[in-house]
DNA sequence: CCTAGCACTCTTTTTTCTCGATTGCTAAAT
DNA sequence: ATTTAGCAATCGAGAAAAAAGAGTGCTAGG
C-alpha cells in the first residue's frame, strides 16, 4: 500500500514527466513538497522498489515504469474537462447532418489527432440491423454493370460487374428475382441466402444465370467488410520517443499493418487504456480505445500515442465523442 | 559538348550514385574505364565545372548536380524494360473488372510503390463526358435522406441530405423534376443547370421548395469534386536523403499538403521529369508525372522520391500503367 | 594527352576530458 | 522514528583532441 506522500510523488513525477519528457529529479519535487530532497529521494527508492518508478542510468531521475503509468491511471488521475475550443472544433463535425457516420468519426478523430498530436484509429462496420432495401443495376457498356446496393439504413455501395454475353433482359430479371426473395434480409446473411434461396430460383428462369450468380455473389461477398483508418499519422513524428528513423519505420509499419485493428479489438465496451506492453500494437506505445454502437454502425475508436500520454485528456475526449455519437 | 568519354563517366558516376547513394571517387571509375584515376580526375573537373558534378567537401567524391541528372536523363539514360514479375503484378490488378478506374490506378500505384521504394500520388477526375443518367432518393429517417446519383458511364456518388418537415410526397416530386429537367446533363454544367432550369420550375411546383432545393444543390456541388491520394508514403523513410526527423517531417507534411496536386500537375501530357529545384513540391525530391485520359476519367500520376531515384524504371512503369489504362 | 606520385584537405571514428546533475549513504538533528 | 544536511560516487552529454582513411589537385615526366 502506498502512502498518501508516496501517491503524491508518484503522481507529481507522472504529471511533470508527461509534461516535460525528461526524467524527474529530488529537487524539483520538493520544492512543492515541503520537504527535503534526501527525504524525496527515500521515497523514489521506496517507489522504485514496488516497481513504480524506474531510472535510465544509476544516477538519473525518475521515470515512470508501467506500472508507475497503471496506478496512475486506476487511482491517481482526475477528470478532464474538455475546453471550449475542443468542443466547438468537435460540435462543427457533430452537427454537420450531410456526413455519414463513418465520416464524422474520421474527421472528429481527425480533430483529435490533430489537438493532441497523436494518431487515431477507426474501425466502423455495418451494424448487422441494416438490412438490404432494393439493388439496382446500370449498365455501363456491354459487359459491365454498376449494381447499386441500398439498405434500409441508408447504407449505399456499389461495385463494378462484368457479364459476358448476357442480354440485359436477362439482367434485368435477376435483378427483380434478387429484390423479390431477398429484400429485408440482414446484410450479413446475405451471402448465405443468395447462395440457397436465390441460386436455385434463377437457375431455373435466367438463362446465363451461373455467370449472373457469380457476379452477384462477387458484389455482396465485397460490400460487407469493415473499414478501417488510422487518422494523424505524421502525429508521431511528434514524439520524442520516436525520434530515430529506424523506431519510425518500426511504429509506421505497425500503423500500416492490415491486422492493427485485430490488436486493438476487443468486446469490452468501457474506455480501455492499454499502456505499453499491455497492448499488442508496440510495446512504446499506450493505445486507449472504446467501442461504440448506434443502430447503425458499430466499431471501435482508438487513440495511440507514447506512453508518456496525455491521459486524461485522452480518455475524456474518446468519452465525449462515444456519447455523441451514440447518443 | 561533352566528349564521348566525359559522358561515359557522367553516366557512370550518376548510375553509381543512384545505386549506393555515395558520392563515387576516381578509382571505381578508372577500374571501369582503361585509364588512370588521374585521367578520370581531369574529366570529372571539367564536369564539375559545367555544373554536371558537384563535390560534397573539398576532398570528397563526386555526385551528380541537379543538371548532371537532367543531362543524365535527357541524353543518357536506357530503356527499361519491364520484368516479368513486374508486369505479372499490374495485369491482375488490370484484368480485374471488378474495380472501377479510380481503384484500377490506386492498386497499381501500390504496387509501384512497393517494387520501387517511391512514393505515388493519383489525381483522378471525372471526366466531363459523364452526364447525369439519374437520381434517386432513400428515405433513412424522417429527417435525412440519401441521395443517389448515377452517371450514364457508370459512376455512383450518395450523399446524406436533411431536410425538415418535408413529406415524402414533395421530395419524389422534386426528384422526378429534376430527373426529367437535368438527366443527360455533363456532370460539371449541372449546378448551373440547376440553379437555372430547375429552381424555378420547383418553385412553381414544390411546396418546401427553397429548402429542397437548397438541400440538393449541396448534395451536387459535393459531388463533382477531384480525387487525390497519395500512396507509400512510408517509403519516404527507406531513403537516406531523408534520414533525418525534421526533414522526413518536412517531406511528410509536403504530401500531406492540400495543394500537393496543384504542385504537380501541368497541362503536358507526356512523361515528365522535375528533379530537385525543377519540381514545387520539395527541392530534395524529383517528381515523375504523366497525366492520362479514358472515356470515363483524366487525371495525373506522380511518383515522388528523391533525386537519386531510378530514373528510367520509374518512366516506364509508368508509361506502362498509361498505356494499361489508356487501352 | 596521359599517368605516377605526393602533399593536402576534409570526413569519420575513436579517445579523452570536463562539467553538471543526481543519486545513495552516513551521521547528525528533530 | 523520521527527517535532513553533507558528501563521495556515478553516469551522460558534450567539447576537444587525435588518429585513420579516402579522395583530391597539382606537378613533372612518359
Amino acid at each position: 500500500m502506498l502512502t498518501k506522500r508516496q501517491e503524491n510523488i508518484l503522481k507529481m513525477i507522472v504529471v511533470e514527466y508527461i509534461k516535460l519528457a525528461k526524467p524527474v529529479g529530488s529537487k524539483l519535487i520538493c520544492d512543492k513538497l515541503n520537504c527535503s530532497s534526501a527525504t524525496v529521494r527515500n521515497e523514489m527508492m521506496q517507489l522504485e522498489e514496488m516497481g513504480l518508478l524506474e531510472k535510465t542510468h544509476t544516477s538519473s531521475g525518475r521515470v515512470p515504469s508501467e506500472k508507475g503509468y497503471r496506478y496512475y491511471v486506476d487511482n491517481l488521475m482526475e477528470p478532464y474537462e474538455l475546453n471550449n475550443e475542443e468542443v466547438y472544433k468537435l460540435q462543427t463535425v457533430f452537427n454537420n447532418s450531410q456526413l455519414e457516420l463513418s465520416d464524422v468519426l474520421n474527421r472528429s478523430l481527425e480533430i483529435i489527432s490533430d489537438i493532441t498530436s497523436y494518431t487515431s484509429v477507426v474501425l466502423d462496420t455495418k451494424s448487422h440491423d441494416n438490412k438490404l432495401k432494393e439493388i439496382s443495376v446500370v449498365p455501363v457498356s456491354s459487359e459491365i454493370l454498376v449494381v447499386i446496393v441500398v439498405t434500409d439504413l441508408g447504407y449505399v455501395e456499389h461495385k463494378n460487374m462484368e457479364v459476358q454475353g448476357v442480354s440485359l433482359d436477362e439482367v434485368k430479371k435477376t435483378v427483380k428475382l434478387i429484390n423479390d426473395l431477398i429484400v429485408g434480409t440482414p446484410i450479413d446473411e446475405i451471402s448465405a441466402k443468395l447462395e440457397f434461396e436465390v441460386k436455385p430460383v434463377i437457375a431455373k428462369y435466367v438463362k446465363q444465370h451461373e455467370m449472373l450468380y457469380n457476379a452477384f455473389y462477387d458484389v455482396f461477398t465485397d460490400i460487407s467488410s469493415k473499414n478501417v483508418s488510422v487518422v494523424g499519422k505524421n502525429n508521431i513524428l511528434k514524439h520524442q520517443e520516436f525520434n530515430d528513423v529506424s523506431k519510425l519505420k518500426d511504429i509506421f509499419s505497425k500503423l500500416d499493418d492490415k491486422n492493427l485493428i485485430e490488436n486493438i479489438e476487443e468486446s469490452n465496451n468501457d474506455i480501455n487504456i492499454y499502456i505499453g506492453h499491455e497492448n499488442k500494437v508496440d510495446p512504446d506505445v499506450t493505445v486507449i480505445k472504446t467501442n461504440y454502437k448506434t443502430s447503425k454502425d458499430e466499431g471501435t475508436i482508438a487513440i495511440i500515442g507514447p506512453k508518456r500520454m496525455d491521459y486524461d485528456r485522452v480518455v475524456n475526449l474518446l468519452d465525449y465523442i462515444k456519447k455523441q455519437i451514440e447518443g
